[in-house]
DNA sequence: AAAAAACAGTTGCATTTTGCAAATAATTTG
DNA sequence: CAAATTATTTGCAAAATGCAACTGTTTTTT
């Protein structure tokens, strides 16, 4: 078998560009690091600042500032929690939901391009294959220690 | 099937995250980005600065200033290319393929890991699955486009 | 073969991103 | 209740980014 960590590297390669390819949407410019916080505040569903870097194991102070932009933009809502007034809870915004949605739908649209390519057997191996890697990686001890949990 | 672009999002920020934590090596402090110019020069053997720019989908200008560094570091070595005096070829010194190694140990260790949780079935199944999805996101004309073409 | 166009690579900015340390505010613990 | 902990935000200084402009070289055009 090949070098396993190449077939990754080329892989989430290919992947991250496509990712970066959609940021932009309907005029407004969305960055990489953006576009993925939009998506896993969508994905956690009112998440705290906290449980959001940890999501993205991302560095705190960093994430706080960006999300200071996303509210700006108008795509990101923050409102205080009352059971303990230390903590925000991170909601999308109509507008935030909507291009949210425009980039997973441009993504989606791309990796369907790229599924074309294959046949339905195969798409659903690669698929459940790649299902079977993340539940893997989220049993793993050493890798991805701050990644969130679940799946 | 469940939501694909999940899918992806969350392998490949495992990952990356993974590529993330393998980056200090030996007391020396690589960034990931770093890390990704080493991996592709190996890759490449003797790229130009264009080459390896487009290989990595990368602003030429902050490749170009990366590369300084690098050689700084004494882990990249440029040689101006004879035939085409503009050119200057990129290569690993010997400390430079010894850190690119050491990584690529270390990412492959925590693969391994990772596959321990499967059947070995299960294993040539997965990395087959990738194998295909890099060559149909080759394929694919309307994602990557920047990308190297071969596998 | 000279002038023009194209290309490889490097700098000059000016902007953005990053993360550590420290500050603030609220909550929990002993 | 004082001390320790936690959530979040700022200060700051370093690093990364990318466009525009530049140098030097090759190719094209005529």
């Amino acid at each position: 078998m090949e070098n396993i960590r190449g077939l990754f590297q080329t892989m989430t390669k290919r992947f991250g560009l496509l990712n970066k390819n959609c940021c932009s949407v309907g005029g407004m410019e969305i960055s990489l690091v953006q576009s993925h916080i939009l998506y896993e505040i969508d994905r956690l569903k009112q998440p705290s600042v906290q449980q959001l870097a940890d999501a993205l194991a991302m560095d705190i102070t960093t994430l706080s500032r960006q999300i200071q932009k996303l509210v700006q933009m108008g795509l990101v809502k923050k409102t205080p929690y009352p059971e303990d007034r230390r903590i925000f809870i991170l909601s999308l915004t109509t507008e935030g939901t909507y291009i949210a949605a425009k980039i997973d739908a441009e993504i989606n649209e791309y990796l369907t391009e790229v599924f074309s390519h294959m046949s339905e057997f195969e798409k659903e191996t690669v698929l459940r294959s790649i299902q079977l890697l993340n539940d893997c990686m989220a049993k793993s001890s050493v890798c991805c220690k701050p990644m969130y949990g679940g799946k």
